[in-house]
DNA sequence: ATACAACTTTGGAACGTTCCAATTGCGTAT
DNA sequence: ATACGCAATTGGAACGTTCCAAAGTTGTAT
């Protein structure tokens, strides 16, 4: 419980009388309101800069029952896709004249519950969330029924009455597998991903979908669940391995998987791209460096945060509606 | 400017009536405070459960003039290492009992500026800032004297009035390179990084020192600076190969520059920790997941996170110490 | 029984803003 | 000149909490 800030602070007050009208005339002044004359606005904005006066945003949603301060909770910021993510959101919610806090939950069910009942003391505006394994339909449901606004992302809980925005995972990797098939490989894997994370059943379905259609016969033990992360990967594709030497192409669940399948790959002899085709998801900044660059379905955090604004300017509590982002297939020298 | 939550909320006044004291007695029991009966207290908990109250900060903050609200400016959380300090951070500001929030200047000042003006208008307890390169010594000064606690982290701003925690720059990589040296390389680069920003000096430093006692001839021009990614790696890994070609050992700026030199040196036809030696600085996560595993300094984000609370819990207003955080060699396969 | 200290409890004022209803100012039609 | 409408301005109340000084409740020593 640090103290604040130390002096008497300048209110409405000082201002008012500086600029020689009243506190109501300021605080229309500050609200932005019409109603005001131009000379009266730039009395007090003058006077603004005269006293550093610096607004009181907590008085203001006090008395106000409004915020405009907008909650951004990450499921693991260390996960690179996820902070770009985070990036994403943050630019586009400050376009909309809102201002936006991150809080990160580490993945961890408790500790997001913690920050939440945090952030609802903060009287924030909104919440924009990526919620961790074992977040329940009705924790969430509950949040909404108190009047909190609530963006999912990423993320989908069946069940949970809030809007959703997602990347289409589908398409993704259905458009990665057809792009394999298209190359001519047949013996081929999908790497990564848990059962227990929403996304993981619809990137495996598009995966399926493809090789279905495609009359490819495969085998469920090529779809090979691990981490989300470059360790996953990595025992993700040993599996493959063992299971079938001959492998011609895996698509991995998310681009950090892929950066394990593929370190793995080069400690097997294998050269990837060359023996091995290998595509990832995401479109991590990184995934145009490696060697090879690696093929990937890109996905545009910035599309996520517009979609959420979208969602949030226009939302009404029982709204559940959930937004598809478009993906593309990225295809470099990995595939 | 988002509306708040729905309904009336209920308020001290509410828990009061049903616990049958009066709203100071509940004030009393909220703010923890030691002089309330234990039965009181049991009433008041009783009440505050049935009713479902939640705690208006708002209110709080204004009338006490109080917050426990941190604001963490990171310079850029698409970057590994900043985002696990962020997230360390996040978690010993936590247990200090205050709560932290997370924002993005991108390494864009005038970002930062206007991060900083609207977080004010918050009434946080306290900065912890990253600066943006750019950021002046009288901007610093300016946040002070306003009477707002300040820490930087990471990077120092010469003539700032602030504390500052830093990693021990200077010893991580005088470490590195006398660990090359010691395997009997002489010809060694330094890669990455560059002078705008302070850690630079301190890092660079570290290096000259270590090759001059120990009677090591070496050129300026091994000293490569690049922008601080997997690009800016490649491209100093490229420069260096073209100035001496017979190189032996590079020490870099921060890991994810090593990253990089490492895929340049592997296209050049160079293993790396066989042909070249290598290490880097900061020990991400992927580090030890690289092929070869890269040796690197360890920066422990929970140590900066530990010395950031340290003096934010004795903070008077003028202190500019400056808490260097021990870093430790990591020696892997690389070297 | 009375006095006193120590501990608990309490109502009212205050924090800085916005909302509201009322008032002022001003130009135009009567 | 008077009345009217519209726009701009204003003081007081209110938001939900904590602070403060005063009052109430114990328990113990006289």
């Amino acid at each position: 419980m640090v103290t604040h800030s130390g002096s008497k602070s300048v209110t409405v007050h000082d201002v008012a009388r500086v600029a020689g009208v009243s506190k109501s005339t300021v605080s229309l002044v500050l609200t932005g309101s019409k109603k005001v004359s131009d000379t009266a606005k730039l009395k007090v904005e003058k006077a603004i800069d005269e006293t550093g006066y610096v607004y009181n945003r907590d008085a203001a949603s006090m008395r106000s029952r409004k915020s405009n301060l907008v909650a951004i909770v990450i499921n693991d910021l260390t996960n690179p896709y996820s902070a770009q993510l985070a990036v994403g959101l943050e630019q586009q919610i400050r376009k909309m004249g809102l201002f936006s806090m991150l809080v990160n939950s580490g993945e961890d069910v408790e500790t997001q519950n913690q920050l939440v009942r945090n952030l609802k003391e903060y009287n924030v505006a909104a919440f924009i969330m990526c919620p961790a394994p074992g977040t329940t339909a009705e924790w969430t449901n509950q949040l909404v029924d108190q009047g909190f606004p609530v963006v999912n992302i990423m993320r989908e809980i069946s069940g949970a009455k809030v809007a959703t925005v997602l990347p289409d995972n589908f398409a993704g990797t259905n458009m990665a597998t057809q792009h394999m098939l298209a190359r001519g490989y047949r013996k081929i894997a999908f790497l990564g991903g848990r059962e227990t994370i929403s996304d993981y059943h619809q990137r495996l379905a598009g995966f399926t979908e493809a090789m279905v259609l495609a009359n490819v016969p495969f085998s469920n033990q090529l779809c090979i669940q691990s981490d989300t992360n470059r360790n996953g990967g990595r025992q993700a594709m040993t599996t493959a391995l063992e299971i079938e030497p001959e492998l011609e192409a895996v698509v991995c669940f998310s681009d950090v998987v892929a950066y394990g399948a593929m370190e793995q790959m080069k400690l097997a002899g294998k050269i990837p791209g060359k023996d091995i085709a290998i595509v990832g998801f995401d479109d991590l900044e990184d995934s145009r460096l490696m060697t090879p660059a690696l093929s990937t379905v890109h996905v545009d955090a910035n599309k996520i945060g517009i979609a959420v604004c979208h969602i949030l300017s226009n939302i009404k509590d029982g709204s559940r509606n959930k937004i598809l982002v478009a993906v593309d297939l990225v295809v470099r020298e990995s595939s």
